[in-house]
DNA sequence: ATTTTTGTACTGACTGGTCAGTTCAATTTT
DNA sequence: AAAATTGAACTGACCAGTCAGTACAAAAAT
């Protein structure tokens, strides 16, 4: 009934999103998880390969998810749109494994520029629809590579958002104000630039 | 001549942004400094005070620089435009200063509660801006609180863009896109989502 | 003019605690 | 019976923070 690998990485994931990687303990995983320390190295080798475990479990599953919501709809506008609501809506039900993501972005350690190729395949995946939309002229932008950057930034940003207000970030209408916002900007028309 | 604060300074931010807080060490921080360890203890009572120190002078550097130059700009849409533009040159001058912050951003000990305070500041500082091209009616949005967020996200997707690429985000050419994706969104019209 | 004192900056060996990872015999679950 | 789990003791590397001491220039005392 109870899966004890499933059980330590939820454990881990909070544990990691609340004391990041360093931080974290296996002491205090095992102790969250309730399990004994011993279980955790049953299960996974090292410490590293409990977290990139997790990253790739996590983020394959993610894929799957958009890809199973998004097939269902028809057109390439409103895959493009679901695209974007699914986004937030798995940040949100997700936010600690971004959180623990977020925060191991940075560094030059092994586990984190693997976590780089990770994400970076995660987004390559995204821009493949922004790719689709471009080529049938639903939208009107060029650079689909910077865009789905862009596209993750804002999409993150809404974490961000939750976290420095102690606030809830649930209801629709903020997701669909962020959404608008990407889809149609602020406002202002053209720019030039220089220095 | 030299001084050697700023010198510490200088080598924590590098090493932090490499490795994180609790992966740097102060004697890799020292020693990267041409310093000894105790010279850190007698600039800094602890290394939490190091980073607090950091995040709080680099936060207000930056209020400071991209004040004066808006400062110089007339009218709001120029203003704001150059709002935009300020965000990222700071962003990419002071790279590794960013790293650090969003690294930092995420847990729950009371380092990263208190430079979530700060980054919030600095948000409600970019938001002023924005509340006023609303109040002006020149961007099209009213909700000034969310978007300042969506702002600092879409912003900071910079940074992950050229980590995550291995690719120097210098050209005016990018920036320009970026900007314009803030400014006029990617084009698909209108959105309503509910599940 | 010289000696003494003071304050500031800096040094680096040392300490005490922490934690990943190990080991393994005993128990429980399947 | 085999697989999974427990629990507790142990090791050794690593690191924040300490502290007694050095260096030296400038001010004060003689």
């Amino acid at each position: 009934m109870k899966n004890t690998k499933q059980i330590i990485m939820a454990a881990a994931v909070k544990e990691i999103s609340e004391k990041g990687y360093l931080g974290a303990t296996m002491d205090g995983i095992a102790s969250n998880a309730g399990v004994a320390k011993g279980t955790l190295y049953y299960h996974f080798k090292t410490k590293e390969e409990l977290f990139n475990f997790i990253v790739n479990e996590g983020l394959s599953l993610i894929e799957k998810d958009i890809e199973k919501a998004v097939s269902k709809e028809e057109g390439i506008i409103n895959k493009f749109k679901r695209l974007c609501f699914m986004q937030l809506k798995i940040i949100y039900d997700n936010r600690d494994f971004f959180k623990v993501i977020m925060s191991q972005l940075w560094g030059i350690e092994i586990r984190q520029t693997e976590l780089r190729e990770a994400v970076k395949e995660y987004v390559s995946f995204v821009e493949k629809y922004i790719k689709e939309a471009m080529e049938e002229k639903i939208i009107n932008v060029e650079d689909s590579h910077l865009l789905a950057y862009a596209f993750f930034g804002i999409m993150t940003s809404v974490t961000v958002y939750e976290l420095l207000n102690d606030r809830e970030f649930n209801s629709i209408e903020d997701a669909e104000k962020i959404i608008n916002y990407t889809l149609n900007g602020i406002g202002i028309k053209s720019i030039s630039y220089a220095n």
